[in-house]
DNA sequence: AAACATGGACTACAAATGTAATCAAAATAA
DNA sequence: TTATTTTGATTACATTTGTAGTCCATGTTT
């Protein structure tokens, strides 16, 4: 009985630099570090090591450019977000999308772009 | 300059033990290990370190009865869930809602019901 | 060619986390 | 009252995570 790629676990840290790179791929170490730079304060060390326990744990693969590597990555930002959100919502809200977000309307404020779209959601669930 | 509380990281294993206790409270340790016993298969010690630990964090507080302790949350569960709510839509969708109910609907189905309460929601918003 | 710079691999190390075991004081049972 | 049990406090220990530093081979500069 095989674990059927068991989700790996993606720390905090690590998510940043997965999340530069979906952003745009593939990239060098060094254009992560760059593009990471805007909004971290860390050290290129730093980023070169979550880059490589990215690779150990097969959620970035890369190719050899000459001496440098091309980073890119192995599972899509959509699947990653949607089991995240599924686990998400089931933790802390029993499964029901409803009162999270009412829980997030209630702390943040929607604009009416928000609930047009919800709105449209809606819709193009009822119309089958 | 004092921090304002800053949130107090709780991680997977203590939010499982909060769980128990925002379900119903307050609770020896006894009780919070046998609730627990249903969903998780941990032993004793490692709950009560885990109680421990919330109480450290200062997310649990208790009181002595006789010899035992009665635990109680500091936190409330909807405060709690507001954030995470809030910063997990942030992170993982630039902080717009209605990609993530997309999201979630498209991995999961939603009931009748879900979808009534998401219109119930709108509505109210709506009408201000 | 010699010296230097650069990039990934490997090593480091403290704090957090998961998961208990041991200790000591108090309550209970024999 | 003495032995035993129970409960929280303290200690343990491997793994993960955050955050780099060091090494070594290769590429680049004089």
């Amino acid at each position: 009985m095989s674990k059927m790629s068991d989700k790996p676990e993606i720390s905090n840290a690590e998510f940043e630099v997965l999340d530069v790179l979906w952003d745009d791929h593939p990239a060098t170490s060094n254009e992560v570090i760059a593009r990471l730079n805007d909004k971290k304060d860390w050290h290129e060390k730093t980023v070169k090591t979550l880059l490589g326990r990215l690779v150990k744990k097969e959620v970035l693969g890369f190719e050899k450019q000459q001496r440098q590597y091309l980073y890119y990555p192995l599972i899509a930002k959509e699947d990653y977000t949607k089991k995240e959100t599924t686990s998400f919502v089931s933790r802390l809200f029993k499964g029901k999308i409803a009162p999270m977000v009412a829980g997030f309307a209630n702390q943040n404020s929607l604009s009416k772009q928000d609930v047009d779209e919800l709105k449209a959601l809606i819709k193009k669930w009822e119309e089958n």
